[in-house]
DNA sequence: GCCACTGTTAGCAT
DNA sequence: CATGCTAACAGTGG
């Protein structure tokens, strides 16, 4: 499941290995990825520029001002692959360049994922989307995350809330409170000042520490050059129901919280403390 | 073969 | 308005 780390991931790989050529060639294989209308006509020529990333959206700039807009939704890929490789039935979307072996694909399995173009930089800022979209994770300040906080949210809805801050999804959600040690139903606005402060912290660090390990690979994501993420392996509560808290060695719980599944040390993440 | 599960968002209820 | 819950999307895997 793609979230703030594996996009950054994905967007550094894509960076490291953009081919200088022009698109020759765009492939649809499924148009309903496409929220716009025209793609094929406005990508073709054009070259790929900077790319970066605002949440868990992929931010392609094209040399003419275009940006390519991708959210790759639960089991989205974005990644470069040799031209003889055919598409399977997943690839949704392939760009050729001219001259160039490389094609880029946009593979996703459940179709969640969209692809948008917008024509300038302004027309991307302004759209629906992007207003929307809560500031990153990894850029608003202590002082704003506090603020957030003060809402009375359960504090799992709140970081999940991509309008309110982007970027979180269920994995960082679930270490980012084990780390804090604050039950995901906690109401945000009870929290401790000090707890609040440790929580900005660990999301912090927990964003970083799973961007340098690649992203965690739990099922369908992938680096950009196909290898698998390595933060599965660091996970304290994802994905360990049942297992040995690694802090005190009670026995990890699966819940609901917000309509997610929760992962919690019932000893360390106590809903009254 | 049925159902749980996954992330996001829209729509509805409170 | 704020918040929470549910459905829907589509496919995989138990």
């Amino acid at each position: 499941m793609p979230e703030l780390p594996e996009v950054e991931t994905i967007v550094r790989g894509l960076n490291r290995s953009k081919p200088g050529e022009a698109v020759s060639r765009v492939l649809v294989r499924l148009g309903k990825v496409f929220k716009s209308g025209g793609i094929k006509k406005k990508l073709l020529k054009r070259k790929l520029a900077e790319i970066s990333r605002r949440g868990k959206f992929i931010l392609i700039r094209l040399d003419d001002g275009q940006y390519l807009v991708v959210h790759l939704g639960m089991t989205g890929q974005l990644y470069w692959i040799s031209k003889e490789h055919q598409v399977d039935r997943h690839t949704h979307f392939r760009l050729e360049f001219e001259g160039n072996d490389r094609t880029l694909n946009f593979r996703d399995v459940r179709k969640f994922g969209q692809v948008q173009i917008y024509d300038s930089e302004k027309a991307l800022w302004s759209s629906e989307k992007m207003k929307k979209l809560g500031p990153d994770a990894l850029q608003i300040s202590r002082g704003d995350f506090g603020k957030l906080l003060q809402r009375r949210r359960m504090i799992k809805a709140l970081l999940l809330d991509q309008k309110a801050i982007a970027g979180i999804g269920n994995i960082y959600a679930d270490e980012s409170l084990f780390a804090a040690k604050i039950h995901p139903a906690r109401r945000a606005n009870e929290i401790s000042p000090a707890k609040v402060k440790r929580l900005y912290e660990s999301v912090r660090r927990i964003l970083r520490q799973a961007i340098a390990a690649g992203g965690s690979s739990i099922r369908d994501y992938r680096q950009s050059d196909g290898r698998e993420g390595m933060f599965q392996t660091k996970h304290k509560v994802y994905g360990r129901t049942a297992l040995k808290c690694r802090r005190c060695g009670a026995k990890i719980e699966r819940l609901i919280v917000a309509g997610r599944s929760s992962h919690i040390c019932p000893a360390c993440q106590r809903l009254d403390s």
